[in-house]
RNA sequence: CGGGAUGUAGCGCAGUCCGGUUAGCGCACCUGCUUUGGGAGCAGGGGGUCCCAGGUUCGAAUCCUGGUAUCCCGACCA
């Protein structure tokens, strides 16, 4: 598999193709043979179960459970909500028929046109109107709230263009959907949520993020606010990474959800939804790759460590991988994932290309003059920097080295993320930061949707979010020159 | 759905304008030998409904008509 990575260049179409190339290359997806869809291959999928797993932990230790919902939802739910539907139903792939046929008329198979259902089934775009659906049996009394539930699924948006990762018609996520007595403990959850979104973005992933309030042109279709993580890529960009949404009494009211009060009243319930996706692999890889391919957090990385021999004939081979064996059992009683690369069809100087390709952290080489001298080759992903170490304590030594490479990879990240907020006071600054710089732009906004969609049509940057940290500032907007109150990050985004 | 492009081996492509040997190249794959501290070299070998259907022609990957698929740029993207 030779392979060699275009340069990484900050054009954006380039950017682009370099990604797609990237993820394709590395081993991590594919597109498949149906439009849009894509294909996660082992490598790939590895790092979202990884994902998966330790936000599974987060959310239990947040005191929810997984539960499932059906695939399909019936058209008459899906339409309660009248924003929901009209947010989404340009996107919906849907079924009509339930049966197949031989072709009267000749070759193949056709769809048999007896077998119509009498209501169109919707693919799920997004569960809420199922689940609530679901809901207003399980709930009749302030003693069944909270409902706390998350589902791991797959969800179809039938997407125009679709990217790897970032776009994909089908993809997995996962939908936190809970119900509360009151509109305090909703929004409560739903900053909770976003927080613990932004804890495994900056812990976890290495990727800094930014958390702030949706405007209502970015909103959820049927949310009364919209909590969101946003992330920087390398080319200026910004990815909405995931989103936390309290949605006020709307699917309730929709669903018609009451619950006996203490005092014996009939009230509507208050609802959130929080969900993050395999877009999130898409954040992970623009975030951190370089010219050489992937550059992987240790902690979700499927391969931490990476040991090639490097001898020459069958009994250096095997003398080398003994020893490598040796360190790798050390290692893993340490809880480190290792992968010693005994193959021989290939040279080490290709396994080498290989790791970096695929963004294993820490790339350990042993041949014969380290044999004789006790040492070992250590290369670090992260800064593509090499050493020569005493095979003593090595183990320790690269369990550190670990915890070194998260934090520089995040400190990264970070650097780079903070150097891309530019702060503008004009229209004529907020054109050409945007054209020349990227990035998130602070900039004044007078609060109104048609200022928000203007803005967007002039530049093609939204309003990422209103930061939850913004301060309090006497501004005017750059667009109308109307007071406002604080800053707002506009960008072009993914 | 608009504008542009492409469909030839697993992948990437040449050949198409101007029809004519057995359809070719690079990578990958298989075999052998030599190599091995940063993507090996040499030799040999296997693999093709040239997107589909129809037409023109003595003869079509190549020309014509229709279809279809994919990609890029827009539109779309809670």
């Amino acid at each position: 598999m030779a392979v060699e990575l275009k340069d990484l260049t900050k054009v954006e179409d380039n950017y682009s193709k370099w990604y797609n190339e990237l993820v394709v290359k590395a081993g991590l997806a594919e597109n498949s043979a149906v439009r849009g869809c894509m294909v996660i291959k082992p490598y790939g999928y590895a790092i979202w179960e990884k994902m998966q797993r330790v936000l599974d932990d987060m959310f239990k230790a947040t005191g929810h459970e997984n539960a499932y919902f059906p695939l399909f939802i019936p058209k008459s739910f899906f339409s309660r909500e009248a924003s929901h539907v009209e947010g989404f139903a340009k996107e919906c792939a849907v079924v009509t028929h339930y049966r197949l046929m031989n072709n009267p008329e000749g070759e193949g198979i056709v769809v048999d046109p007896s077998a119509r259902l009498e209501e169109e089934l919707i693919v799920r775009p997004t569960s809420e109107t199922i689940i609530w659906n679901t809901y207003k049996n399980w709930i009749t009394s302030y003693r069944d709230l909270p409902i706390l539930c998350n589902q791991w699924a797959n969800v179809v948006r039938w997407e125009m263009r679709t990217r790897l990762f970032l776009r994909t018609a089908e993809f997995l996520w996962q939908e936190g959907h809970t119900a509360h007595a009151t509109r305090e403990e909703a929004e409560a959850e739903a900053l909770k949520m976003v927080n613990v979104y932004r804890d495994f973005a900056e812990k976890w992933m290495g990727v800094p993020v930014v958390v702030g309030h949706k405007s209502p042109n970015e909103r959820f279709a049927g949310a009364e606010d919209t909590l969101t993580i946003e992330a920087l890529m390398q080319d200026g960009k910004a990815l909405q990474s995931g989103t936390s949404h309290f949605l006020g009494q709307n699917f309730a009211k929709a669903f018609d959800v009451t619950y006996t009060t203490k005092e014996g009243k009939q009230e509507y319930v208050w609802a959130t939804s929080w969900g993050v996706s395999t877009r999130l692999m898409g954040a992970l890889i623009m975030a951190h790759s370089d010219n050489n391919g992937l550059v992987l957090p240790p902690k979700l990385a499927p391969i931490q460590v990476a040991m090639v021999p490097i001898y020459k004939g069958d009994e250096q081979l095997k003398e080398m991988t003994e020893k490598l064996e040796s360190i790798a059992a050390d290692l893993r009683a340490k809880g480190v994932s290792v992968k010693v690369d005994a193959r021989d069809n290939v040279r080490s100087g290709f396994k080498f290309a290989e790791y970096e390709l695929k963004g294993v952290p820490v790339r350990l080489a042993l041949g014969p003059r380290d044999l004789q001298n006790g040492t070992i080759e250590v290369a670090r992903r992260d800064t593509l920097t090499k050493e020569v170490v005493s095979q003593e304590g090595i183990a320790d030594y690269i369990v550190s080295l670990l915890d070194q490479i998260q934090e520089n990879i995040f400190q990264k990240a970070l650097n780079y993320r903070n150097s891309m907020i530019t702060e503008v006071n004009t229209w004529e600054e907020f054109v050409e930061v945007l054209d020349t710089k990227g990035g998130f732009v602070s900039a004044h906004w007078d609060g109104t949707p048609e200022t928000e969609v203007a803005i967007k049509e002039a530049t093609k940057a939204t309003i990422r979010c209103i930061p939850l940290d913004a301060v309090d500032e006497e501004g005017k907007c750059i667009f109308t020159g109307k007071p406002s109150a604080r800053r707002v990050l506009f960008a072009r985004s993914y």
